[in-house]
DNA sequence: GGCCAATCTTGATTCAGGTCAATGACCGCG
DNA sequence: CGCGGTCATTGACCTGAATCAAGATTGGCC
């Protein structure tokens, strides 16, 4: 199993931010006009700074279900995700899977690694990222110990967030865990400034049963008993509206 | 809920290195005899460095079942297993408990906090650690560059154990979860140096569940199966001896 | 060494969620 | 605009692990 990922290529509009490397002296990062910037590791640097690190970043487009990287793949590179969305899984010899994580803009992809790749890595929807080799990135965290600062803050949030996804995984019943599912989403759409009641969720029933080891029919039928119960409204095109947010976080919290 | 826990006040034995601050210059810092030095953090320093680390530290004490702190307590001390068992938990608003990690020595407890603690943490058996107030300690590795490149790797290591642990809890059959259970702690005790084929399993089959995600009752008829099985054998004092490791390696793996 | 309490094991029964199977809804495409 | 494929929903049934309930071991302690 090799990766398959695929540096952005000339692809209509946009400044081609791929092959960076070969560029002259440059006053402008492209970094500026990202969106996830402030979101990201890249949010704590100085426009030089950036600019550096600009000098040693590939952009890498994904278009939905295409495959970034394999679990055990000597991980050469590190990711930031700069659009779309992401999920890291697990197999078993059987195909048994498990989710491991959903990343979305601002995200980084490769804290947890060390010579290999722990889950494998796929792109839910269309998904760009910012790829970096790992021995150049290292060797900027050693010249910026801000960012470095920055890592060990992300790194201890996912700790933490997998923590609450073993509470999950391990003690609550399949309506608590579509329930915390959704205001885990509802909070990251806010921490990124998005609308936080009408939610989008861009992942299938299948993936979401995957993060939260339930079955794909299991899934559809909390939704369901979720919007009887008033709970949530299921719109058109993925969008899940909160409806009763105080009854979920109980319901999430085992209350 | 307030913190319980106990600075280590005259015991029996031993040089007392609770107090250490007011001693004046000392040539040589205690932690030399720690049998946990290897592993730990403290495993890079220097002997200098070590010494000044001596000057932060205080140790704590814990009997079996005596509680560190808890879950939500303000997150102004982080510690360093010296010998013992501890376990990390979180509950429920009803009780329910998941164990989200057993620590030994050389483990590092609070890596993954913020501002609070996200895990509560008891002892197992009988328990020391040493005990740093968090500033003084950022403020220390901020002097040590290679010991917090020591911690990003630890984090980084907790991060795929805890992806391990979801691929465990979401998908795997409760004699799948055990074996892999097993041959986790056998992994352990070998980096420890310990004998890996006579395990020593300190905690109870109550925390086995909570960690696994299972009842005592399921745990112990895993145990019983496994044994009838020939893959294992129990011995009294809490060993189990691993028979047939390659098995217990497929079971594991979901082959 | 024997007693008590806690822990562990075993059995009977129940049930949440899995499995299998059949529609139904939606979306991209010609 | 209708067609086909993918994804979601719903139903019927099954099963692995939970629950409830006794006993059996074990280990700490006088």
């Amino acid at each position: 199993m090799t990766s398959t990922l695929k540096t952005a290529a000339p692809r209509s509009g946009g400044p081609a931010l791929a092959d960076a490397k070969p560029r002259a002296a440059m006053p402008e990062s492209p970094c500026k006009a990202c969106a996830a910037r402030h979101l990201a590791v890249c949010g704590v640097l100085s426009s030089d700074e950036l600019y550096q690190l600009t000098t040693i970043l590939n952009t890498v487009v994904l278009k939905p279900g295409e495959q970034l990287l394999f679990e055990g793949d000597p991980a050469k590179y590190v990711f930031n995700v700069t659009a779309g969305t992401l999920k890291l899984y697990k197999l078993l010899a059987d195909g048994r899977c498990q989710v491991t994580g959903f990343l979305y803009p601002g995200d980084f992809l490769g804290i947890a690694n060390r010579e290999i790749y722990v889950s494998s890595a796929e792109a839910v929807v269309a998904t760009s990222l910012c790829r970096f080799r790992k021995d150049q990135l290292d060797e900027m965290l050693k010249r910026f110990p801000h960012m470095e600062q920055r890592m060990m803050t992300m790194a201890a949030d996912e700790l933490a967030a997998a923590q609450d996804q073993m509470l999950l995984l391990g003690r609550k019943s399949a309506k608590e865990k579509i329930a915390s599912f959704l205001l885990v989403l509802a909070r990251k759409a806010a921490q990124r400034g998005e609308q936080e009641t009408t939610l989008h969720v861009p992942m299938s029933r299948a993936d979401m049963g995957d993060y939260l080891g339930l079955t794909t029919e299991t899934v559809s039928r909390c939704f369901t008993q979720l919007k009887t119960e008033r709970l949530i409204s299921i719109r058109t095109g993925g969008y899940v509206e909160l409806l009763d947010r105080e009854a979920l976080e109980d319901l999430a919290e085992g209350i």
